[in-house]
DNA sequence: ACATTAAGTGATT
DNA sequence: AATCACTTAATGT
């Protein structure tokens, strides 16, 4: 057993080890590769081949859909989570929908896709683990639905801002209303018209480029 | 002090 | 709820 072994298996000791099988950690420990992503820096662009899927140790990975330079943040990733790739992406192409942006520095364990078939047959926990995590993404996906089809702005926007203070576990959020419009597919003086309305009922403080949430 | 970037606002669609 | 056009405020150099 090498250092770079033993490395990933302290940096998946604090949460993977205890969903994960301990032969899966051994294979994961074999295979997988340690990254550090900076804040801002992308993760995954759509149309870019999946070679690798991560598993969060820490951070924070906004995922967004894009449609002709336009984009719309649909949920965050963090400590636990992978991009739910589809068993069919795996046996066939493997191109992503989605573009991933890292919010907050992130760390992550990549695996190799090809791997991921034979481990859902193979291991239990991870069958279980891609599954759940599937399910999640989906219930994320229909709210993301819901609130477009129908919520007005300002309620996208308090959802969007308890979002993030639920993700960030921090009520005040560094943000600037032109990234809020922009994660919202709005325009910047729409919310700065809504977050002052937040801002009079009481629900929110905001000064520039700092928004806390109050009511939440 | 000046330039740049963020935020606020009235009018219009 | 979006866009335009403009103002005002906050901040960096």
């Amino acid at each position: 057993m090498n250092n770079q072994e033993n490395f990933l298996r302290e940096k998946l000791n604090d949460y993977y080890s205890t969903i994960f099988e301990e032969r899966l950690i051994d294979e994961i420990v074999k295979v997988g590769h340690f990254e550090t992503i900076k804040s801002n820096k992308l993760m995954i662009d759509i149309g870019e081949e999946m070679t690798h899927i991560p598993l969060i140790l820490s951070g924070i990975v906004k995922i967004i859909r894009k449609e002709n330079e336009k984009e719309l943040v649909l949920y965050f990733l963090e400590k636990g989570d992978t991009v739910a790739l589809s068993f069919a992406n795996c046996i066939n192409r493997k191109r992503s929908i989605f573009k991933g942006v890292v919010e907050q520095d992130m760390e992550a364990v990549f695996i190799p896709v090809n791997l991921i078939d034979n481990w859902l047959v193979n291991y239990n926990s991870w069958r279980t683990y891609i599954i759940d995590s599937y399910h999640f993404r989906l219930i994320e996906m229909v709210e993301s639905i819901d609130s477009l089809a129908f919520m007005k702005m300002n309620e996208r926007l308090f959802k969007y801002l308890n979002d993030k203070v639920k993700i960030t576990k921090d009520i005040n959020l560094e943000i600037t209303h032109q990234e809020i419009a922009d994660d919202l597919n709005s325009s910047r003086v729409v919310i700065t018209r809504l977050l002052k309305q937040l801002h009079d009922e009481g629900k929110i403080y905001s000064t520039r480029n700092k928004v806390r949430v109050l009511d939440f």
